[in-house]
DNA sequence: TCACCTTATGTTACCGATAACGCAAATTCT
DNA sequence: AGAATTTGCGTTATCGGTAACATAAGGTGA
């Protein structure tokens, strides 16, 4: 218990309860057969000397390891954090645990994480969309660990990918907001780094133009729209095209704060302008006007992917897809 | 790059090199002098070998790693969130990571995450908030590394605390309320596990019985307010007590919420109900009515914490106490 | 009673890196 | 030119655990 001095080592304990350092491993891992007088010595002395496990050493030793890496994009969004909570509850269940790096978006980043975070060798991996480094890349590809690859499905993933088919959402609500009648419309968000919403777009933008139609999309922001950039780039849009009748925005939470702009400026929704957000965020539909919007398994994509980890690592197989059903709300805004 | 096959290590780089094991490790850490040629050898082999460092060994060898154990007890609020942000993005110019365990607000998770996450021998250990088990208190006094308690200050931290004072936060926001000349009160929030949110609670509650008024505080949430529970928490206090004048919230998310509430049902705010936040986030500033509420420095409070970690691993000290300024944004709402 | 199986524990050899020390060749100094 | 450094690399021991095998004591069945 003394602050001073270095760490408390297996040897320690096992000189202090009088066995090997063999017993005291044994006993914390509970393993093998212990008689009830050597657990009690053992489990005393822990206590008493306040002994730390090393699990580097352990980890090491067997080369197994209870730690999965993840890494995604951004914390600022709800849907990584809900996607996160999946993760943690599933992993916490079998004495996993997640170790989380934060991209920011950046694939460059995304490699850097990925190399370091491998150098612990984690038991299993999970990256966020499909686009990577070519190092990146080779690198998952060759790491010899379970490696989910979220948010997004591709026939040809790294290894296995849990996620939504983004260009159907896409064209769900685009085919939606079409059958609602409008035909001027905008779009609020930042495809620059976010492939998906891309992908989304590309799909929203190919309807649209199908029908010889267009949409406004201006390149409005240098980061993730949030709430306050949904509210104020909706104003930037209506100022460029202020005959636009509807508005996709790539978030929930950029789309609930054009809702407030409209609300502020006396724009009556869905008459003037429609929105249409892409999430299903709860706070959305608790606006004055339930959001119109397509419904993701957040939560799921992040628990599917846990357990598809873990699953494997007890020896099953699994598909190489995962798709999550996706649900179009229409709300009130359209 | 072979698929198979066991993990190359750095015998295998030595082997194909031509060189000793000690030698690439050199040159990996860009140690001691080293030839060009041998290093270009080297990093050559390491490429076409896809040789990724086993940091399990090199930290156990060392007993020095780059992971800071971060605690917080909850992704959902945006708190918590930005203060990862000041964390990691501190902690990033070092080149070190944060690994993250959630404990959903209970002192039992916590536990068993600091236990678990200590035996990963990270260099130094954030927690949130200074109430912990007696045995979390044990381990981190004995854990030898850099130890810090965020979110809220107190004189006796287990080694340093980076935060705000929670209890004059209350006071000075109840006081702004008493001072606009509200005199009915009430409160949505929970402060069950929330401790920081209790101590805060506590303050208003004892500034309004001072002035001989009291605050309804029905016992509303089993879960941390977020949007959707402060509006339903807003219209289930009005149901109780339909004279109130003013509402303090536990937090700006679901002061938000309450705004919403009103807005559809046409209450005036301020004139009919008054309400008050507590954080100072973004969205809350940007709502029809900018909210009233205590604006908190929360990613400098991640940045700060990280940064003490740093500072001191490379052998400075620092005050057992540091805290940080909040500022009071008298807002519309009162 | 003896071979045989449990049960409970100890011994030895590693896991994959790095610290500390050693030493030859090349370079610099006097 | 010979001594003193510096440069460039190798050897050995060690970090703190665990797998695999060994071993001793006690119980069991024929």
């Amino acid at each position: 218990m003394s602050r001073k001095g270095r760490r408390r080592t297996m040897k320690d304990v096992a000189i202090a309860a009088n066995v090997s350092e063999m017993t005291v491993s044994r006993v914390l891992r509970d393993k093998g057969p212990i008689s009830d007088d050597t657990r009690k010595r053992v489990l005393g002395m822990v206590d008493t000397l306040g002994y730390v496990q090393n699990r580097l050493a352990g980890s090491l030793a067997t080369s197994r390891s209870n730690q999965v890496a993840v890494i995604i994009p951004s914390l600022v969004s709800n849907i990584f954090t809900e996607v996160m909570s999946g993760i943690t509850v599933a992993l916490e269940k079998a004495s996993y645990n997640a170790v989380v790096g934060i991209s920011d978006y950046s694939l460059e980043k995304e490699e850097a994480l990925v190399s370091s975070m491998l150098s612990w060798r984690p038991a299993g991996i999970i990256v966020s969309n499909l686009r990577h480094t070519q190092k990146t890349n080779n690198i998952l590809a060759n790491a010899d660990i379970p490696v989910i690859e979220m948010m997004n499905v591709t026939p040809d993933p790294i290894d296995v990918c849990v996620g939504l088919d983004q260009s159907r959402a896409g064209r769900t609500i685009a085919n939606h907001m079409l059958s609602r009648g409008y035909r001027r419309f905008g779009y609020v968000g930042w495809n620059v780094w976010d492939h998906a919403a891309a992908q989304r777009f590309d799909a929203i933008k190919q309807r649209i133009e199908s029908r010889n139609l267009s949409i406004v999309a201006p390149d409005l922001f240098d980061s993730p729209p949030d709430f306050a950039a949904g509210k104020n780039g909706l104003k930037k849009l209506l100022e460029m095209a202020p005959d636009v009748d509807a508005v996709f925005f790539s978030n929930d939470t950029a789309a609930t704060g054009g809702m407030i702009h409209c609300i502020e400026n006396g724009i009556s929704i869905p008459d003037q302008l429609a929105l249409a957000g892409f999430s299903g965020l709860e706070t959305g539909q608790n606006m004055p006007l339930k959001l119109t919007t397509i419904k993701t398994q957040r939560y799921d994509i992040g628990r599917v992917s846990a357990r598809n980890i873990l699953n494997r690592l007890a020896g099953q197989t699994s598909q190489k897809v995962v798709e999550l059903e996706t649900e179009l709300i229409k709300g009130e805004t359209s």
